[in-house]
DNA sequence: GTCTATGCAAACGTTTTGCAGTGGG
DNA sequence: CCCACTGCAAAACGTTTGCATAGAC
């Protein structure tokens, strides 16, 4: 059922070669060097496909939209300066499980997004 | 400067009233109870503004977009519950201030975000 | 009377969709 | 040869903006 095209290729190939989460306007334009036709609609589908085969995960950035990366790098949160507007990865997960939840309640996923100014732009 | 209008007042209403995250359209629809007028871009002005007072917080959902919420009710995290669809407030905060950076950064702000089920789907 | 806030409609950016045609299997 | 996938253009969606005017002060 699945094919394999040359779109998809340069859409994963776009994440494989940057190790940071895109934008989908980054990953029509990183696709585009290889692929000069590819097209929006194309990488909307794709990227949707991806995720749902899991092997990207969807970040929902709540100032800047939607970011992709690769699902393989385990669970992590994100960090966002607001001075040079870059996205960093945190390692681990700083959440308290006991207190994440009301009584009763099934916690079976949860986002973090951290906001501040990152150590390069804190020292100058 | 700033005015009184019975537009901001009955959008601010919609948030006394009900006591629970509000959506853009579900704003306008309960404000409309008010002011039969009562217009979008109205809505949307007046939220920004109230955000900016520091009357409104905006919470970023993941999924289902942006909603308000008053100010007032001090930090917390919020929790979907993906069988019923509802919008729950966690309170406190269940984050490991150490485990929340790395070295250097300064973390000013955070979102959390829970899915899951809620303990009354959960019983049934 | 002044000038801010409103209502309306058009514009906007992002994402989705219908459809005809390409190309992977 | 078939049918999933693509490209294109239009549509859909949520939000913003320009402009004339109502209404707060």
């Amino acid at each position: 059922m699945e094919r394999k095209t040359i779109q998809k290729d340069a859409i994963k190939e776009a994440f494989l070669s940057k190790s940071r989460p895109l934008r989908v306007d980054e990953v029509l334009l990183i696709g585009r060097k290889k692929v000069r036709s590819l097209n929006q609609a194309t990488v909307y589908r794709n990227l949707k496909s991806l995720v749902e085969a899991g092997w990207l995960k969807t970040i929902h950035h709540p100032e800047l939209g939607v970011f992709y990366e690769r699902a393989e790098q385990g669970h992590h949160h994100h960090f966002h300066c607001h001075a040079c507007n870059r996205l960093f990865e945190i390692p681990g997960c700083a959440l308290r499980k006991k207190e994440s939840a009301l009584p009763g309640f099934v916690v079976e996923r949860h986002e973090v997004f951290f906001f501040g100014v990152c150590s390069s732009c804190a020292h100058t």
